[in-house]
RNA sequence: GGCCCCAUCGUCUAGUGGCCUAGGACACUACCCUCUCAAGGUAGAGACACGGGUUCGAAUCCCGUUGGGGCUGCCA
């Protein structure tokens, strides 16, 4: 173990790699290699109900991608639960914490009553002595008075009220640890010296201090909390609203260096000119104390000119090899499939090409044939929109499942008449490699995208 | 609503009391270059949210207002 500072990424597993997170875990990642510190990296997936194991190496595969290689890790916490265990019955015993068994609805309702001044969890349980049997909720009583507050590298000296904190939960009523508490051991256990971490996080501070205190775990943890991206309309880059999966941006053919770079200058800047730095130029001159508090909005417009910029500065065989790999990405899952059917190389491009147009060229009689024709087709096309959108998982199989149940929607018994129009809707021909794995490969996003333009061809009655 | 955080061109930012007539980049406009498109060059438009202080002097410090954001979960 070295003697700089030890810094952790903590991600949950619970949904794709956020660029959010990407650049958090990049400012972790750029203190720990400057200051000759060691960068943890820390799955939390203490929600059972929401995990997902391919969310974890979906963590890992875009870590890598973005060469963000870290000390120590992956540590799991679902691996760590004796500790988060043995914590909270410290907390139990000193009377630090104490079981409750409202139910979330009788919470809101009593505060409803109250009239909502201030919502959330008003201590009914407190002094009740309940025993923490399972199936009750485990809350930490939370000081009446006082102040917490803590020193930001970035933003000062945050103080709250104690009275405005309110007994928050620990230990879920089915006997998992609770984020703070999962979060605030972790960090203690593995001596964790600086906590780098989204500004989203500032409130959870005095929560995270109050517990720390409570379990003794002596000197704190300095915090920096960094500014949020942002979308175009200044709220914080959501899943649902935004483009956030860092992987998405890989797929779209950004280069990792790229991203890294532009993530680098969202709140802060090499203090003059220079927009594009490499990495060891980021590791050496980065400072913590420099980033700017304000949040910044994430524009994909700059990310493609910084993009453009390391594009341009490769060596012709270095955007040959980096293309070349790109490229392949993408038709490579239908290699095989491909094999099967092609009498030259050039009929490699043929079957793939939907793969990489932008806007497919669809011959007019074969689309009068293929789609046009039948009445139904077109009821076939809106119920597979439907379907696709509905599917949990993107897979040729499942694909498969969902045109037939589409076809039989739409009054097309054969599957071969079903899968027809679509085919030539998504891939623009009539002949290619098997539907349903040429769908996954072409993803969901692209495949709704052109069915719903041939929606509107058809509409428009071409 | 409550608590917390924030505030320089549309966007990312430089600026840490005089060097600011506020600099750069993206995007935008025009022109040049040019077989097209890019790239490149030149020029242009474009910001210190507002109001009070402090100071010889404020984008920079203080207070207030306004605006924006985050949190307010048996998610993390």
């Amino acid at each position: 173990m070295t003697d700089g500072p030890r810094v952790r990424i903590a991600p949950s597993p619970t949904g794709f790699f956020h660029v959010g997170t990407g650049r958090t875990a990049l400012f972790n990642w750029l203190y720990a290699r400057q200051q000759g510190g060691t960068f943890v990296l820390r799955i939390e997936d203490t929600d059972t109900a929401r995990n997902r194991p391919e969310h974890v190496d979906g963590i890992l595969r875009a870590m890598q991608w973005l060469g963000l290689d870290w000390d120590e890790g992956p540590y799991f916490q679902s691996e760590r639960t004796a500790l988060y265990a043995d914590a909270i019955e410290r907390l139990l015993a000193s009377g630090a914490a104490y079981a409750c068994d409202c139910t979330p609805d009788a919470v809101s309702e009593r505060a409803r009553q109250r009239g909502d001044k201030t919502p959330g969890y008003d201590g009914f349980c407190r002094d009740r002595g309940l025993e923490p049997l399972a199936g009750r909720l485990v809350r930490f009583r939370t000081p009446d008075t006082g102040q917490s507050s803590f020193d930001d590298v970035i933003r000062g000296t945050v103080t709250v009220d104690n009275a405005k904190i309110e007994d928050f939960g620990v230990r879920k009523s089915n006997g998992d640890p609770l984020f703070l508490l999962a979060n605030v051991v972790d960090d203690a256990e593995m001596a964790i010296t600086h906590v780098i971490r989204g500004e989203d996080h500032v409130s959870n501070t005095s929560k995270y201090l109050l517990l720390w205190e409570a379990l003794g775990y002596g000197p704190r943890p300095v915090f920096a909390h960094l500014p949020l991206l942002l979308n175009e309309a200044r709220k914080k880059l959501s899943k649902r609203r935004d483009k956030v999966a860092v992987e998405d941006y890989r797929d779209e053919g950004y280069l990792p260096e790229a991203l890294r770079n532009y993530l680098a200058l969202l709140g802060w800047s090499p203090g003059d000119d220079r927009e594009i730095l490499t990495l060891d130029e980021l590791v050496a001159e980065f400072r913590l104390e420099d980033v700017k508090s304000a949040g910044a909005i994430f524009d994909e417009r700059k990310l493609q000119s910084v993009n453009s910029e390391y594009l341009r500065a490769f060596t012709v065989d270095d955007l040959v090899d980096r293309a070349q790999a790109w490229l392949l990405t993408r038709w490579q899952p239908l290699a095989a499939l491909v094999q099967e059917r092609v009498r030259t190389l050039a009929e490699v491009y043929s079957m793939t090409d939907f793969l990489y147009l932008p806007q497919l060229v669809v011959d007019a009689e074969e689309w009068a044939r293929g789609v046009r024709k039948h009445p139904a087709f077109a009821a076939v096309l809106a119920a597979a929109s439907k379907r696709y959108t509905e599917i949990d998982e993107w897979k040729a199989a499942v694909i498969h499942d969902a045109t037939v149940a589409a076809g039989e929607e739409a009054g097309v018994a054969q599957l071969g008449k079903a899968q027809a129009p679509v085919r030539l809707a998504v891939t623009g021909r009539s002949v290619g490699p098997p539907l349903w794995e040429s769908l996954e490969a072409l993803g969901r996003d692209r495949t709704l995208a052109r069915l719903a333009e041939a929606q509107r061809r058809l509409e428009s009655g071409g």
